[in-house]
DNA sequence: AGCATAACCGGACCATGGTCCGCTTTAATC
DNA sequence: GATTAAAGCGGACCATGGTCCGGTTATGCT
């Protein structure tokens, strides 16, 4: 991950809007923070990570990283939602048939397929950043967003947005850990379930 | 809730087994804890509930709430476990349509309204009672269990365990929580969304 | 009843997430 | 370049979840 270190997270010093322009010291240390909490995981593991450690090595006080992340879950969040944002350009730019480019039906299968193994690699870090273990809402809406627009153009009627979630609900962390770490299931098995329901949803 | 004071939990110290018999004043300090804490959280909230406060409520130094419950999430878990008892027992034993005696499709109709209004009822326990918000196995397998019953009797082939998970997915915590209080859907139009899912994988 | 043993109790103690406020640095303006 | 107001900084401090161990009490056996 991380493969260069510059442009860590440029959202929040947006360039015309009212905001008004983040200090250069202050961007600095966001960024020391997100990669030095981003080490610290990869060597420690997500739980072993404390708020003072990340303080540390990143050379700040630890006041300056809870002003900046909120909490621990914030922080967390922020390494998750740059983690994925790979993940997400994926989908949006990517080759076929996750990217564009296939028809709505395979497309689909391979969105279920790529985020089923992304909710589990990232299955740490998504407990970790809290809110129930869910994504944070840019994240689910990310994801929502482009599963209501492949039914549309699978032709699918019916109340989307809560067909919608009905489709994602089941790839959603907590439920994953359920069926593949508690039950055992192969992830072939879940992916294949998956798609079944996708079957009976889209009535194709 | 807490209709009468004596039979609070009597799992744990079971008869003939192999455990060696629950201690008397062991089983009045659970009882009295778990008192404790339903008071506490009925007049302050889950959220503001501290161990140090359930042991001084209780009685008890704070090493034997830990020794009982674990941890703080064990402790909610038990409230919750009991608090949805009483619904569990109206879903086993209860009276029409939700309880037996009706035909399986009605019955799976109650089952998802009244699973709906019960998780939103309990969110905040379920939520402070941790594992990803996620109810504790047992509460989860009972439901699991329900919902494959009603499945078979309604003569739907598959994967039933997974199909299970997709019924279930949807009335989740964290996904109730997202659809009813951050996007606002009225509960109504959840619950008809869950049919229509329900509809559309048993494809009568 | 008396005794031995194991379980239980409780509060002092620790670790860590989170807050606060006086000092420092930045950058816009003149 | 000097001035200044606001933003940023950091470490001391607090609250709370969780651990530990010496003293106490229930229980089974003789």
């Amino acid at each position: 991950m991380l493969p260069d270190r510059r442009p860590l997270l440029e959202l929040a010093s947006a360039p015309g809007l009212g905001l008004p322009h983040e200090r250069a010291d202050a961007a600095r240390n966001r960024e020391a923070l997100l990669l030095a909490t981003q080490e610290l995981v990869a060597s420690c593991g997500v739980e072993a990570v404390t708020m003072d450690a990340v303080a540390a090595r990143a050379g700040v006080g630890k006041g300056t990283v809870f002003r900046r992340f909120e909490s621990r879950e914030g922080l967390m969040a922020s390494l998750l939602n740059f983690s994925e944002s790979e993940w997400q350009a994926s989908v949006i730019s990517g080759p076929p048939p996750l990217g564009p480019g296939a028809e709505p039906y395979p497309r689909l299968v391979a969105f279920g397929r790529s985020r089923l193994e992304s909710t589990l690699r990232f299955a740490e870090l998504i407990r970790a950043a809290g809110a129930s273990g869910t994504r944070s809402y840019a994240a689910y809406s990310f994801a929502a967003l482009h599963v209501r627009m492949l039914l549309v153009r699978l032709g699918v009627t019916g109340d989307l947005p809560i067909l919608t979630t009905a489709v994602l609900a089941p790839l959603e962390s907590a439920i994953l850990h359920q069926q593949v770490s508690v039950e055992g299931f192969p992830i072939d098995r879940v992916h294949e379930g998956w798609v079944d329901l996708v079957d009976r949803i889209i009535r194709r």
